[in-house]
DNA sequence: GCCAACGTTGGC
DNA sequence: GCCAACGTTGGC
């Protein structure tokens, strides 16, 4: 079992996207060591912390899970897609992706200040100066940790 | 295979 | 909107 934490902007793809839809492929990935741990690491029953990147504030919003195993990300394929690829074709695919259910949304978001804030965390990736990385890995602890502080929202 | 130029990410 | 950090591209 891993522990992640996928990126998201929440004006292109946000945790209330995913309530509605319960599950969605994580496509768009053209960094070559985020698709690598889709690829090569993510198994189904993965745990994902979801975080919302250029937002107000940025941060952990909630909860999802891996659902399907890596596969081409077909996205790369359609040329009205933004993230078509003309160098990842269907006969080599260079791009891949997974899909990912919702699992929960936090009532509060733990925010990038937050996360600072606790000992516990200062080895994050997310926190490390310059991490670009949309796709990271997180440790049991780390993992364990935020959920232990979140407050599930009730609905 | 080096590295300058360029493009993107993402917090602020 | 700025800009630091970082990844990718392409000329050589």
């Amino acid at each position: 079992m891993n522990y992640w934490l996928m990126k998201t902007e929440p004006t292109t793809y946000g945790i209330d996207d995913l309530v509605k839809q319960g599950t969605t492929p994580w496509e768009g990935v053209r960094n070559y060591q985020a698709r690598n741990f889709m690829r090569d690491e993510m198994k189904i029953g993965d745990k994902v912390l979801f975080y919302h990147s250029n937002a107000t504030p940025p941060g952990i919003v909630g909860l999802a899970e891996v659902c399907k195993e890596s596969y081409p990300d077909y996205f790369a394929w359609d040329p009205d897609s933004k993230y078509f690829d003309p160098k990842s074709p269907k006969d080599n695919p260079r791009w891949m992706m997974v899909d990912v259910k919702f699992v929960e949304k936090f009532k509060d978001i733990i925010s990038l200040d937050d996360l600072r804030t606790y000992p516990e965390l200062s080895d994050m990736v997310v926190l490390k100066k310059g991490s670009r990385l949309s796709i990271q890995p997180v440790t049991k602890a780390q993992y364990n940790f935020i959920t232990s502080q979140r407050i599930i929202k009730e609905e």
